[in-house]
RNA sequence: GCCCCAGUAGCUCAAUGGACAGAGCACCGGACUUCUAAUCCGAUGGUUGAGCGUUCGAGUCGCUCCUGGGGCACCA
């Protein structure tokens, strides 16, 4: 918001140093640090080091301060700044509040729901996540992938960004031979019960058990992959059948989070092609064949001369099946041809990094001059307490509508207490909201590189940093503006501006950038660490400044700056995936 | 053996190489006749795993260790 005024007195400060032959560092300027002060900042170490080091004998510090304060003299106070400080080593320059505080607020009032978004950068990304495999539970292992994914596309897309939401279905392997051989057994004809997730996840148990517990099973379970491999009709139909209430579930899944694809990709759809592409490996050299007896794999490290770091891929089975990686080589390629992307993003948990890796290695030996714009989002995983590792095979899983359902009535409990007056439906409604952005939150306020334990009382916690306190800021920003009725037009800002209004007009002016960083770093935790602190920020400012009481020069301003407050939480939550509810 | 990640307050976590390392939880003490107390205020709490190094400046970068987790040819 403030580029302009940045770059102007960036070249006047450029051109005092070069005047005044101090050595030319770069000036790169960062906010005030400070709380209740509002501003941006820039040092001279850079320019006194270069100095002591061309032989000046004043130690850094010291002539540091020489120079911020030469250079606050020399820029005396432009237009749009109320004070140039020099202090230790840095020179500050302080917004003047009037200016300011107005072009915030106007900002914010213009661009409304759109304000913080970027401009178009013209860049195609893809985002592959949730992936989830058919014939198995959806546990909240699964959700973090979802809820990160979710967001990052936001994110990528308010930065000025065209994101293409993809999910890759694992549809076939042998888990779904698996289940459906389990299904034939002890399950045949049977229909799926409402709660459907379960019902497939326990089946899914079953035969995991079935299958480790009794050697018989094996070759039963093997023969069945037979005929699905030649595509016997029985086994296909089956397939299909019981392949679409899966896909059903995840579907009411992803209303339930709110979130959407625009291309599902399945593994049972690039199997062929990408046995098409294996034969392309061999017949250029890249792959060495050695079926029957052994698979067909590629020596990496041989290839990119290193050692120990790219390992070996296999990419097909000695018997001639295909792997994860015979589908993945095609997918990729799939995926740049069918969108001419400029990225194309994998949120997958971080115990793939290196197959990643290799595949996108692969991909650059086959010559892909895109190979280098494919990128790995790795996320730690979730665990349950004590390290265990959550397996859909042993089902010692949480399920998500478990957690949600969990989640949803603590919520309502609390609501219904405190809005007794609104109706069931809409007292749900807010529950819903609050349950779910208590969990997305939970998610998203941590980086992904951290381990996850799941645990319910931190999972249900709704009190501190959680999105519930920032829901609730919003609210109350809501329900001072429904009581104020109309917000007058023309409004002044004081001559005088408390230190909690600066703060809440500094939090709300650097939105834009943050949602640039978050963006940037592929980080949804930049966002909400700034949402909270905006939240916290509004909840000072509710304490200690009355809106509708106040004289009514003051009135007029506090109330443009609670409904900019509200929009800028609400932006912020809403590129999260967290509703703003009115109430609560 | 090799590679990757993490290690910060009692616990869970923040911190574009910059100013005094910050929040939440927990604990202790306060604030509802007020725009909703799902809130706020105050107190307590630190050798940033250890050690060298680079730098004017290191939680952040480099090296060597320690601890924990993960990965390393026909699982996904």
């Amino acid at each position: 918001m403030f580029e302009q005024l940045q770059e102007t007195i960036t070249r006047q400060i450029s051109a005092f140093l070069s005047q005044q032959e101090i050595p030319a560092a770069p000036i790169d300027w960062k906010w005030i640090p400070f709380a209740g002060q509002w501003g941006i900042a820039t040092s001279f170490f850079q320019a006194a080091s270069l100095e002591a080091r061309q032989g000046s004998h004043i130690p850094v510090g010291e002539r540091a301060q020489q120079i911020a304060t030469q250079v606050a003299e020399h820029l005396g106070t432009p237009e749009g700044i109320s004070k140039v400080e020099a202090v230790r080593g840095y020179l500050n320059l302080t917004f003047s509040p009037s200016s300011f505080a107005r072009q915030v607020i106007e900002t914010v009032q213009r661009e409304g729901l759109l304000f913080g978004k970027g401009q178009l950068t013209g860049k195609r990304i893809m985002v592959e996540y949730s992936q989830p495999n058919t014939h198995k539970a959806f546990h909240v292992g699964h959700l973090r992938n979802v809820v990160l994914g979710s967001a990052v596309c936001n994110i990528l897309e308010w930065a000025g960004n065209e994101v293409i939401r993809a999910n890759y279905i694992g549809d076939i392997g042998l888990h779904v031979i698996k289940w459906l051989w389990c299904y034939l057994k002890y399950h045949n004809g049977e229909q799926p019960p409402e709660d459907r997730v379960r019902w497939i996840g326990e089946i899914y148990v079953q035969a995991s058990r079935y299958y480790e517990e009794d050697p018989a099973v094996e070759p039963e379970v093997r023969a069945l992959f037979a005929r699905w491999d030649r595509r016997d009709p029985d086994i296909v139909s089956l397939w299909e059948k019981t392949r679409q209430w899966s896909l059903e579930a995840f579907e009411q899944i992803y209303q339930l989070l709110g979130v959407h694809f625009d291309r599902f990709y399945f593994e049972s759809d690039v199997e062929d092609s990408g046995k098409e592409i294996v034969r392309t490996l061999i017949k250029k050299g890249l792959a060495c064949d050695e079926r029957p007896e052994g698979s067909v794999y590629i020596p990496l490290d041989e290839f990119s001369g290193t050692k120990d770091k790219y390992r070996v891929l296999v990419i097909l089975r000695s018997d001639g099946t295909s792997l994860y990686a015979t589908k993945d080589l095609s997918l990729a390629i799939q995926k740049f041809e069918e969108y001419q992307l400029d990225q194309s993003i994998y949120i997958v948990d971080v115990r793939q990094s290196l197959y990643l890796q290799q595949i996108f290695k692969t991909l650059e030996l086959l010559g892909y001059s895109w190979a280098k714009q494919c990128y790995h989002l790795a996320y730690e995983i979730v665990t349950l307490p004590g390290n265990v590792t959550i397996a859909s095979r042993d089902g010692a899983v949480v399920l998500l509508e478990d957690l949600v359902a969990e989640a949803t009535s603590r919520a309502l409990e609390i609501v219904q207490t405190k809005n007794p007056e609104i109706s069931q439906q809409q007292q749900l409604a807010v529950a819903h909201a609050v349950a779910l952005g208590a969990i997305r939150y939970s998610m998203l306020s941590r980086d992904s590189s951290k381990v996850v334990t799941f645990d319910w009382d931190a999972a249900l916690d709704f009190n501190g940093q959680a999105a519930p306190y920032i829901q609730y800021a919003a609210v109350r920003a809501n329900s001072i503006l429904r009581k104020a009725g109309e917000i007058p037009a023309k409004w002044q800002v004081p001559s005088e501006l408390q230190p909690v209004e600066i703060t809440l007009i500094d939090l709300i002016s650097r939105v834009p950038q943050e949602i640039q960083k978050s963006a940037r770093d592929i980080k949804p935790l930049v966002l909400s660490t700034h949402v909270y602190e905006l939240a916290r920020a509004f909840n000072d400012f509710y304490n200690q400044c009355p809106v509708l009481q106040a004289d009514p020069e003051v009135r007029g301003f506090r109330l443009q700056l609670v409904a900019a407050s509200r929009q800028a939480i609400r932006n912020l939550l809403s590129i999260l995936g967290i509703e703003t509810p009115d109430i609560m």
